[in-house]
RNA sequence: GGCCAAGUAGUUCAGUCGGUUAGAACGCCGGCCUGUCACGCCGGAGGUCGAGGGUUCAAGUCCCUUCUUGGUCGCCA
């Protein structure tokens, strides 16, 4: 049994001086500045306190212990002789009268200091988690991460919001993302998925009765990973709201989210209700992207009218030529071509760009332009140092490409972008279908689940040939905050007509429907209740509110880019026996 | 799965045109040091240059293959 603390590190004060204590922690460092003369820095969850060493029996039992061993000293509280003002504890040390190994660390050389984990390797970072968390840099994210679930969670009560748990093992579900499956003992040859989000017990919900639906809810997708996506597991403020509208989903996040990135920001500013809505076919003209990174003030135009005829092969007929207009440009040609190159690997088309000086183009496709200066200097307010990228291409790939430009050329060039700021923005009327790139045929364009502005008349009238399926909009919408898309809802099909409706311009049918999600469309048959939702992600509204590039910055214990724990060693072989159970036979060579 | 980048001491990195015994910082070990707080000073140990093959008198460096990690695209209803 070891003698438990009086204080934690983080707080011993003047008042305190005199006082007999104890305190445990991490041995985080000992600085010997004389012969038997030394400070030990101790370090608990809460803070570091310094501990004076100045006899030779106390030199003797400090210097036995390696870095990072748990210990436990009693001591004296005393006014330093020098004060640390840049510690909460700076004023005090403690004369140690007794000190305990209580957790040894058996290794004199670790794996990366602690206090710089955050350079390390990120492999060697993942597979010492346990030693990483102990940087305060890092265990910072960790605690506000719980700050902000513990936020949202209030706040989702205070509005008449039930937190209700949906099964975690349940049925594959034929679209979306791949599944993860959990093979079934007692059912040979049939399995569960662990659920991509809870998607339709939350709609269930609905149809039950329940008003107001929320989750802190893991999600778990079998996908590859980004810097702002995990691979395999993540979490969703998930909610959904019966006889509810798409302007009464936003009331509430506009409500909830603005407060809780003011207070856990690393940003000040955070845009106040209501947030702008900004049409998809909007977002993509203006800014080239369905999530535009609103800290920037730079816009897209289209210029394919005012290029018609110029002797560049890219701006023949048939590419749309976008350009964005950036003043004030002072970067070298050499950054330029650099950006450039960014852009091609990124948007996958090679971006162009000339640059406006003594009022003519000079640099880049200037030679093209320069016949069309005046209009084009209208067009786009050009002035001396103003860079102009262009992206010549097939309509969407040269929104995408002017888009990836807008981003990178707004972060590069001083004054296009406040960074110290949240901009949120919703992305609404997203199209309903769209023609599928491998079957040449019309296709969902999101997800199935969501109501066609127009409900069923629309799609009447585009089977009737009056209009042109790939003009009906969904009332769906996604929520973004500087360039990153936060959350994807929408207002849901809760009619099975025209639920059948919407599947069959997708040459599907009511069998289909049924065979696809047979308890939805078997509840919604017993009177469901007009319904919407949205689902934040958890783990991306934290790295922004951290102000961190990648999500494992914020999750606990991440998985790498290859979705493997390297620290608990999943995914694992199992035992022949677990696989037998299991009715699992091996067969052949496993592929890599 | 495609493309790009990286892999050298415990850690983070440098290593020029292919040329002597592969360096630095931090950490570690030893010594000195009574007010440090990224303590300081002196000394020392520590290397399968990711792996395999090739070119060459000579390879950390050039070529091929492969593995690992990261970024990005595909993918993510």
């Amino acid at each position: 049994m070891f003698q438990s603390r009086t204080h934690t590190c983080n707080e011993l004060r003047m008042e305190h001086v005199g006082q007999r204590v104890t305190i445990v922690g991490w041995m985080e460092n000992i600085r010997e500045v004389g012969s038997n003369f030394a400070f030990v820095v101790v370090r608990d969850f809460y803070g570091t306190t310094q501990v004076v060493v100045e006899t030779a029996e106390m030199m003797a039992a400090f210097k036995a212990i390696n870095k990072e061993s748990t210990i436990s000293v009693e001591g004296v509280v005393r006014e330093r002789a020098s004060k640390n003002p840049k510690l909460p504890t700076g004023d005090i040390e403690i004369v140690p009268e007794k000190v305990e190994v209580l957790g040894r660390c058996r290794y004199n050389e670790l794996p990366f200091e602690i206090n710089r984990s955050r350079e390390a390797d990120e492999a060697q970072r993942l597979k010492y988690r346990y030693l990483d968390l102990r940087n305060p840099a890092v265990k910072k994210n960790i605690i506000l991460r719980c700050n902000v679930i513990a936020a949202l969670r209030q706040a989702m009560l205070a509005h008449d919001f039930l937190e209700i748990t949906t099964p975690i093992l349940t049925a594959s579900s034929p679209e979306g993302a791949r599944d993860y499956l959990v093979p079934a003992r007692k059912h040979p040859g049939k399995f569960y998925a662990l659920p991509q989000a809870p998607q339709q017990f939350k709609q269930l919900l609905m149809t039950s009765g329940f008003d107001r639906y929320f989750q802190i809810a893991p999600c778990f997708r079998d996908e590859d990973a980004r810097g702002d996506r995990s691979p395999g597991e993540f979490y969703q403020l998930d909610m959904e709201m019966a006889f509810a509208t798409q302007d009464d989903v936003f009331a509430i996040l506009e409500d909830v989210l603005p407060p809780i990135f003011a207070k856990y920001g690393t940003y000040d500013i955070a845009s106040s209700a209501p947030f702008r809505r900004i049409p998809y076919l909007e977002s993509m003209e203006k800014y080239g992207s369905d999530k535009p990174d609103l800290r920037i003030d730079l816009q897209l135009e289209d210029i394919t009218v005012l290029v018609q005829g110029t002797d560049f092969g890219p701006f023949a007929p048939g590419n749309t030529v976008k350009a964005v207009a950036v003043s004030g440009c002072e970067l070298t040609r050499k950054q330029i071509d650099k950006i450039c190159a960014d852009v091609e690997v990124q948007a996958g088309a090679k971006p162009y760009w000339t640059k406006v000086e003594n009022g003519a183009f000079v640099g880049g496709v200037a030679k093209f332009l320069n016949e069309r200066f005046a209009a084009l200097a209208e067009k786009l307010s050009l002035s001396d140092g103003t860079l102009v990228g262009i992206a010549a291409a097939p309509h969407d790939q040269a929104l995408k490409t002017a888009g990836v430009m807008r981003k990178m050329l707004g972060a590069a060039v001083p004054g296009h972008m406040d960074k110290e700021r949240y901009e949120f923005c919703w992305i609404v009327d997203f199209p309903m279908y769209e023609i599928g790139e491998e079957s040449g045929e019309l296709e969902f364009c999101h997800n199935p689940f969501s109501m066609p502005a127009g409900g069923l008349d629309v799609l009447l009238k585009a089977e009737r040939g009056e209009i042109d399926p790939l003009t009906i909009t969904a009332d769906q919408y996604d929520l973004v905050c500087n360039g990153v898309e936060l959350s994807s809802g929408a207002v849901r099909n809760h009619d099975p007509e025209i639920m059948v409706k919407a599947f069959e311009m997708v040459r599907l049918g009511e069998e289909d429907v049924k065979k696809k999600f047979p308890a939805m469309y078997n509840a919604f048959c017993y009177g469901a209740p007009p319904h919407a939702g949205i689902a934040p992600g958890i783990d991306r509204m934290v790295m922004l509110l951290a102000g961190e590039d990648s999500i494992r910055e914020v999750i606990p214990f991440p998985m790498n880019k290859s979705a493997q724990d390297v620290m608990m060693g999943a995914p694992s072989e199992v035992t022949q026996k677990q696989l037998d159970e299991l009715h699992i036979a091996v067969v052949g060579e496993v592929e890599e």
